[in-house]
DNA sequence: ATCCTAACTGACCGGCCAGTCAGTTAGGAG
DNA sequence: CTCCTAACTGACTGGCCGGTCAGTTAGGAT
């Protein structure tokens, strides 16, 4: 602002010392772009971040960025895209990892989502604080799709015929079931995010006493036990 | 647009024929501006919708918009507030017709909840379709903490110390509970936007079956039953 | 030493959109 | 009929931001 202005001169020596920018080959910048990006998408949401912004942060002009990626959506999607392969990836590994049958499984499912949002916690809120952004918005679809996909496959077998309601079909009720854990699931992780402090494993006895026990039984004062579960 | 360009001339007469826009009270006006914005912003979200879209889906110009809102975003947090009052006082009301003890209540909460989506379908989604939007997002965060705070108000009596993990708050407990039962309303809510032929019963019933009834005992065949609700 | 490429930048453009303003006109009061 | 106000509009502005471009320079290869 204020500088250069009538002020003492600064000669391009000056200029020079005080930039001791350093180039860097394509493969370090785009990552510290990257790092950048998410921080700044983390914390705004796509629409609210300019690039700018990003720039800014990761200490590059805003041209520099075009140099490695074509265009602020595909910044924002490669992300994206990582980061929901990532999460899959882990839910899947923790799933595939327990050898016993379809609830077992879905529990470590849980677990291996809990684990992620944990270790990942700006890419979670990437994620999350920006499902319904036209452009990007399929991209999230895509993901709630094939999480409740992926919930569903584990629980359709475990889900006996009788307990449809009649009129609806069996997909329907595995369909509403997977994304109403998936529901309960990103709500207890967004309020996890304000409450840091609690352990992982207090967290997920939360979701098993809601989802697995069920209110009624809550009520009733009876609780998920912990030592059900193998595998951890 | 290739209007008057050295077509046949329109007189001022043709004009007035072809605008029989008639003029109304204030207040008349203020409506239909409402109800064109709230189409407008459940079809789009905030941001992506802009004042002229608005203005157009009123049929009115945009300016005459400011004569009844000081600016866009007023115009938004009206609605949004009309809107989260309605919800809030639908939900109530349905709490406190009931004249039993809590879990019934609960129960007709998210009756009441379920009747607002149906009832409202826009205004449902000009209310969750955009949650983080920055300016917005406070009013979203308020709804959500209020709900949860009714929903916990409600669960709390009902729930045992005996439930309490070591570690955690009691209000945690609570509140990380109806957080999950708020998250996985919102998504059958969601979900049941997709797919309006479900009647509302079966709708509650899936609701029921997964929150109440339990995972567990859902997989082991359990149903929820109806009949054990009373006020419908 | 010099050159050549790839890293990097500042300055600019054009489109979009909230918000403004200088008016025009309908239609009721007197 | 004639005013006068409130309803209403078109045309404009200024700021923001994605994207571009014409360069500048670091630093490795020869």
């Amino acid at each position: 602002m204020a500088v250069n202005v009538h002020g003492p001169k600064i000669t391009p020596r000056d200029r020079i010392r005080r930039k001791p920018k350093r180039r860097m080959p394509a493969a370090k910048r785009r990552e510290l772009i990257i790092d950048a990006a998410i921080d700044a998408f983390a914390e705004g949401g796509y629409h609210e971040t300019s690039l700018e912004e990003v720039a800014v942060r990761a200490e590059v002009s805003k041209a520099l960025i075009y140099e490695h990626f074509p265009s602020k959506l595909d910044l924002f999607q490669e992300l994206l895209e990582t980061y929901v392969e990532e999460l899959q990836n882990g839910v899947m590994a923790a799933v595939m990892a327990t050898t016993e049958g379809g609830e077992t499984r879905l529990l470590a499912g849980v677990e291996g989502f809990l684990e992620f949002v944990e270790d990942r916690r700006d890419a979670w809120r990437m994620l999350i604080r920006h499902r319904a952004t036209d452009d990007v918005n399929d991209t999230f679809e895509k993901l709630y799709g094939e999480m409740a996909g992926m919930i569903g496959a584990l629980m359709a077998p475990e889900m006996p015929a009788s307990v449809l309601p009649e009129g609806a079909s069996f997909e329907d009720v595995v369909d509403a079931m997977s994304r109403q854990l998936l529901g309960a699931l990103t709500a207890i992780a967004n309020w996890w995010d304000e409450h840091r402090d609690i352990p992982r494993d207090q967290v997920l006895a939360m979701v098993m006493e809601f989802a697995w026990v069920g209110m009624e039984r809550a009520a009733a004062g009876e609780r998920w036990k912990p030592d059900q579960v193998e595998g951890h």
